[in-house]
DNA sequence: TATCTTAGTGTCAAATAGTGTCAAGTGGTG
DNA sequence: CACCACTTGACACTATTTGACACTAAGATA
């Protein structure tokens, strides 16, 4: 089924945000796991399942040494940080991944299938506007592809 | 479980910086170390465990003589100190260290597997958004990482 | 040598951050 | 409309981090 979905959800006075329940469902179903891996990813987060997380992790210790290698492992892998679910279905943010992405109070949880990403709701907004405006220039794209 | 995650300390007025209660536990576990090896690396600092810096040295010491042992020698292990921490986690960084990655008031400590990187602040931002943009530029090789 | 200054150490206590849990709200479904 | 599952806010508790201060050591000054 994978994650899918957009959803509105709050971020408590200490940090943690709650996974929609189908999110939480996918999860132990087809990933038999209790937790995301939550890392950076441009101005808001991304969390995996934590056995993709793995796959992820020894494709870039697989890459060869150099500067390309090492942004992964500093903004990426290095940053990352597994959370679990509490008993609300709340996972716990790291302070500095809540700063990278801006959250407070309102965030935006949406399901891409295998991998959810986390946003606050003013970048969300930003970039889904982006977003749109790419896929306006390009009616015959959109046409093509069935839409 | 090796060092990872990104945290926001503050380094006190007499050039100590707090440690993460998880980089201590994970030291004591594996490494049964109470301290780490502070060194230069770049603009900033790396820490390590001191039986991995034993290993690091072996390999400098073991080089044929030449320019290139000798910068390792100048640079990276004769500017190297232990520091152990005290009893609220905090290590004690030399001034000669602390200048040189100009460390002052706040501070960025990267968990990076088997080693500890220590930038100020100001420092990180810079190397991160680096990095940052050149992932930016390679959708499609973070893509086939499976990011 | 006595004194002053600066750097480093040890420790306490306040402040902050994180965890577990309860119960009240909210919204969808039958 | 009543029920149910899910989400949210709140609170108490624990752990961690930070700022502060007194003390020691070492080096500089006169």
């Amino acid at each position: 089924m994978k994650f899918s979905g957009e959803y509105n959800v709050s971020i408590d006075l200490k940090g943690r945000v709650s996974i929609p329940a189908s999110f939480r469902d996918e999860l132990r179903q087809v990933y038999e796991s209790e937790g995301l891996v939550v890392t950076r990813h441009k101005n808001g987060l991304v969390a995996y399942p934590p056995s993709r997380w793995e796959e992820i992790c020894a494709n870039v210790f697989a890459m060869s040494a150099g500067p390309k290698r090492e942004a992964n492992l500093r903004n990426r892998i290095a940053p990352a940080k597994e959370c679990s679910f509490n008993a609300q279905g709340r996972v716990q943010i790291p302070q500095s991944l809540r700063e990278h992405a801006g959250l407070d109070k309102d965030v935006v949880v949406i399901g891409m299938f295998e991998k959810i990403e986390i946003w606050s709701q003013k970048a969300h907004t930003l970039i889904a506007a982006e977003s749109e405006s790419m896929l306006d220039e390009d009616a015959q794209g959109q046409a093509d592809l069935g839409f």
